[in-house]
DNA sequence: TATGGTTACTAGCGCGCGCAAGTGCGAAGG
DNA sequence: CCTTCGCACTTGCGCGCGCTAGTAACCATA
């Protein structure tokens, strides 16, 4: 077609255009410390290399330095909560302003013959969870130096590190405020999601263990074809409060509880969590916690580039702020 | 293997290990055509490298050959219709299984001084919409050779090549068919989205212009602050059938209805769009058009591949089935 | 026996770049 | 004056791989 660049510019290219070794045009190029370039001598290279739209051949670089600058952030493959978008934004521009790229993949249980660590030999393999143990071997494996977390599932979660375990308490307090004394926990039977389900789980008991007036069921998981019989088996114990495991969950619970003519919050009082925009849709509009994390993504990005550079990773994490929107269901 | 292999292993290292050159191990490795490699010393490369774990330096091959085998899908910034996850799983399997890898990406206005694909050299750019002319011409001139669709936004919508073009007339037709006769197309303020609210809006006018006997409003975008308004205004006007741009817009009309008192669906009908989990959780639960893509994900692989090896694209689309799934609020 | 063709390989270049190890030169120091 | 040093560069190797251009050995003919 029309404007056809097949050739691209090489560091060669400008080398040759300007009189100069390609060493100097790479020295230039990369600040590489220890050679004294001229300010004049710089300023014609960095200029050359601008009209002639020099581009860096990352093949090469990543041959030649053997570090890809690609950070691989492995996402898990049941639905982000709601935030996380404008996390990942967040955290894709911190890395790209150090210079590295960010790229996601969702491992599907089946596939991938060939999983992105291998193919791009990230510098740093970020997980939003801990790895099981054969994942990470697998990683390491293939010759990734740095994985994060870097301790398989099992110890301490990620979940506990980030510090999000507000949700939880809040929800019970909540509830425990507006006069319920019998609470439900519903959680999902998503196998994918079982550990932060136990989780929000162990906390929402362990927050209740104090309170010697309140009584909690906390096996019950809901789903489509059983939020119907949950509900009133719920009502039937004299439950008139339900903690969500997430807003999905929660409009399940709320739907069942409409539809069965039960008065939504006199009757029973619903909780979200993750404030997602389903809450606001519901009729009636669902209470939820939301969960706000500034600077979240960069400081995952601090994580990341402190382990690509081994450098000092960074000291504290991110603030998080969890409050509770009280809406029509509590 | 319980050890830090820092050292990765090398086809030069399988070729030494067996007592052969590099070059007879890359035509085993690599089924070189033209080159007549006994059954015998075929098998022993390849053993060999399986013993010693091999796996091509994917930074090498690029820049030996030319070709990165990886396919940088670049998705927009609005959220994705619910269905277009498993499409993406079975996109990436397909490329998978053809040895090129998937990498997916969502630009921000804002940010990412380095778009990835300069940074990975991808093969192929894949878009989900079609490009617009400034950033089409970026990707060109980065160095990609192939992008699609190859042209950029104006012409021929990716949407209508796609056969998408299903939804607005079912939606229109059911209405009419319990018994609506003025009704309203309720579009999204969200101007990243323009192009595909403007053409379901013209799909949803036209299939109305044979139907002397019918009456629409199509000129309402609905938002979480003005639904209320919006819907007593189309009451006003004795509209009784809404045609919403997705499952959102028509949640946020629901809700509003709701609120107002105004039964559902006897007072008003409403009809989403995508089918997504939201319409089966309202109360009362949304009437959508689902669209069903049977190899979707396998044809847009078919059509990136064809372009990175530059054979002939397929001839035929994904078979695509749009159907209105009938629920409570119609 | 010379000729041609096939088989089963190997030698080695080049992809574009990072970077270690020079090299020539003018100026400072003795 | 000679030596040393810092400056402003250049030469050139190696990263791991794809692939062209051989080459030596072994047939199969004429």
């Amino acid at each position: 077609m029309a404007g056809t660049t097949v050739k691209r510019v090489t560091a060669a290219d400008v080398a040759r255009s300007l009189g100069l070794s390609r060493a100097t045009v790479g020295f230039v190029l990369n600040d590489t410390p220890g050679q004294t370039i001229p300010e004049a001598t710089r300023e014609r290279v960095l200029a050359e290399a601008k009209r002639l739209g020099y581009r860096a051949n990352s093949a090469a670089q990543a041959l030649a330095s053997g570090r890809s600058r690609i950070i691989l952030l492995v996402l898990p493959d049941w639905p982000l909560e709601y935030s996380m978008r404008s996390h990942l934004d967040e955290l894709s521009l911190a890395l790209d302003e150090a210079g590295y790229s960010l790229v996601t993949m969702t491992p599907h249980p089946g596939g991938q013959a060939r999983p992105l660590w291998e193919t791009l030999r990230p510098d740093v393999v970020l997980g939003m969870t801990p790895f099981d143990a054969r994942r990470l071997e697998e990683i390491r494996a293939s010759g990734v130096q740095h994985v994060i977390p870097p301790t398989p599932a099992g110890a301490a979660s990620s979940a506990d590190e980030l510090g999000f375990t507000e949700g939880p308490r809040l929800q019970v307090e909540h509830l425990l405020e507006r006069g319920r004394a019998r609470l439900a926990f519903a959680s999902s039977p998503d196998p994918r999601i079982a550990d932060l389900v136990a989780q929000r789980r162990r906390l929402t008991v362990e927050t209740l263990r104090n309170r010697p007036h309140a009584a909690l069921r906390a096996e019950d998981a809901v789903s489509v074809s059983n939020a119907t019989a949950k509900v009133s088996e719920w009502l039937a114990a004299g439950v008139d409060g339900v903690v969500a495991y997430n807003d999905d969950i929660a409009a399940l619970v709320l739907g069942a509880a409409l539809r069965a003519g039960v008065r939504v919050p006199e009757d029973l009082a619903i909780v979200g969590h993750d404030d997602t925009p389903l809450a606001q849709l519901l009729v009636p509009s669902l209470s939820s916690v939301r969960i706000d994390s500034a600077g979240l993504g960069r400081y995952l990005a601090d994580l990341a580039l402190s382990a690509a550079r081994a450098s000092a990773p960074p000291t504290i994490g991110p603030e998080t702020d969890a409050h509770l929107v009280v809406r029509e269901t509590s």
